[in-house]
DNA sequence: CTGAAAGCGCTTACAG
DNA sequence: CTGAAAGCGCTTACAG
């Protein structure tokens, strides 16, 4: 994976201005002929090592790099794999440096596109669409399953962390309810009993996570704690509900559960603000694992969802459609793992007492 | 912008499973040559608004997408423009989202390309080369110049966020000395002498900002107090360079004057954390004014980049060299603009009081 | 391994 | 506006 960055010194390089060495040229300057340059650059079988040799180095002198639209307009099968992702979400980053290794080492390439407020995802998945996607993968997507279900029918597509039951699509997501009952019981085996949650509104996951949540705190005989407060993944839905909580004043919970990380971060900022402690003050939980969630100074206490297993089961997912290897839409739930750190702790209002 | 997100019916739709409908179609239903609609799609003249329309509703009928790769290859001159972006970064995510239709307004579409720390920005930007775009948008590089000047010969390169004295590209970027001088004037004006600077190591703008921070802290006479803590543009050095100052007690500099705002949220959040005010025991300034920093719950005092503006600078130099309009490289400097917001304010310790 | 050929879905220029 | 044709840089199958 690992790139020479260092070496400025390029030598001699492609001759300035000059229209893009093709294959034909790889082809005389290496004395063959362009199928076995093509068949070399496919990796396919048919040449020999030493061949296969020679052609890459005269590629390199001459600066030649395969023509992706070529390619794509040649062979019926086109090697791309559209990603759609919300550009502000970082848990959707983490997911992209995933799954770049994972398509290369199937050999395909990774197109990415972005939805923004400005730029919804219908036009996004568009873009994808008229480069020649194979396949497509789509984050944590918002869009109405009838449209999903009218994209599987024209090519294999996978959601990630959200279940489609309706549309006839792939879907890899965690078991929400598990993450979410492992996380209850954390904070209440730390003696903790009124624990919120703010809610994910219309986001992926967040009515598995509700449910879950309202679910486990009946299992712990906590009912009467129960409270889902209004949020929408976002941080700014974290800091408000902050400001919510925080004028209750004594009869504050002691715990929150956050629709995900975005908004756990929104709340921890808002209530360290405020000079509160965490978790003396207020014991914090969010979801996803993303990298800021590991950052030293956030430190979050959280429920992981692995972004590595998450990338290569939908890579695999959509290649084995398009092999043909599986036919009708399957659901990939992986195990949510909860990730203790320094956000959570005994309340201080208990008899427990921190170590 | 704003497209049907609700509707999810779809009137009949393509045919499900079918190769995708081409230009051929389209001529064939709509009873026109194929050249005519070809000729419709690059909005070209030639054709009257009736026919044109009818092309149009026709495609939408069949659901016709033109196919990129298709046109790539026929055109010399790919209506696509690349963009190189660090994935974890919110402030590339603000410049993508202004990219978007900045470049749909001037008829070009976008690749998006990431590089993160195990995908090297080289191997994001030959993605982009093997797609045949037609100029590259590098947002913040790090690419040693001289590589950066070899891509330049090959097509139009713009630079956001950095110049490149040596490489004959184009940049866009801001007068990072008026923004730090006008960031250390606000400061001094509330009272501040102890101002320090956590450097940005070889981030975008980092070497001009030091410089910056170095002379206007001299120009106000405040020479003794100049101190430039190491850091690289990321909530981690932050966050490490809070513990280093917070050690320090009451000698610890009223206000710091960080890297950019990733740097700002790490520091901001550890020092929080720890329980001290802000702005009261310390200032703080970030740099980029990303989405991040308007978050009502940060309210980050900063220096603003505007991503519109950079946006549109940059699509435009890119699709004027594409044009032949202009040759050599050029150094578009934008005006930056100090946001005041609630992490700045008098020092606890000074005679000035807050209002 | 070579060599010749067809074809992918467009653009482009041209005669009508 | 139409219609026929060439070409973009590849892949694919085939005879040798």
């Amino acid at each position: 994976m690992a790139e020479q960055q260092g070496d400025a010194e390029t030598s001699g390089g492609p001759r300035r201005g000059d229209r893009r060495p093709t294959m034909t040229d790889v082809a005389q300057r290496a004395g063959v002929s362009r199928a076995l340059v093509s068949l070399v650059f496919r990796d396919a079988p048919g040449a020999s090592d030493r061949t296969r040799e020679r052609v890459f180095q005269v590629a390199e002198e001459i600066g030649y790099r395969p023509d992706s639209a070529a390619r794509m307009l040649a062979s019926s099968r086109s090697k791309v794999l559209g990603v759609l992702l919300t550009v502000r979400n970082p848990f959707h980053a983490d997911m992209v440096e995933s799954i770049y290794p994972v398509a290369e080492r199937r050999g395909y390439e990774i197109l990415l596109s972005a939805a923004s407020p400005s730029r919804d995802e219908r036009k996004a998945v568009d873009a994808l669409l008229g480069h020649r996607c194979a396949g497509l993968l789509l984050l944590g997507p918002t869009l109405p399953s009838s449209y999903l279900a009218e994209l599987g029918r024209k090519l294999p597509v996978v959601a990630l962390g959200r279940r489609f039951p309706g549309a006839d699509v792939d879907s890899v997501h965690t078991a929400e309810a598990k993450g979410v009952r492992e996380a209850i019981t954390h904070l209440v085996e730390l003696g903790h009993r009124s624990i919120a949650h703010i809610d994910g509104g219309r986001g992926p996951g967040s009515a598995e996570r509700r449910r879950a949540y309202r679910a486990a705190m009946r299992k712990h005989g906590l009912t009467e704690y129960i409270r889902v407060l209004p949020g929408d993944q976002t941080e700014e839905s974290g800091s408000a509900q902050a400001k919510v909580l925080l004028a209750e004043g004594s009869r504050m919970p002691t715990a929150v559960l956050a629709g995900n990380d975005r908004c756990a971060l929104g709340l921890l900022d808002a209530v360290w603000r405020e000079g509160l402690q965490v978790p003396g003050d207020l014991s914090v939980v969010g979801y996803d694992d993303s990298h800021l969630a590991h950052l030293s100074h956030i430190d979050l206490s959280t429920v992981r969802q692995d972004p590595d297993r998450h990338a290569a089961l939908a890579v695999q997912c959509v290649v084995d459609r398009l092999d043909g290897v599986r036919d009708g839409a399957e659901e990939f739930v992986l195990d949510p793992k909860l990730v203790t750190r320094g956000t959570t702790g005994p309340p201080r209002s208990s008899g427990i007492m921190s170590a």
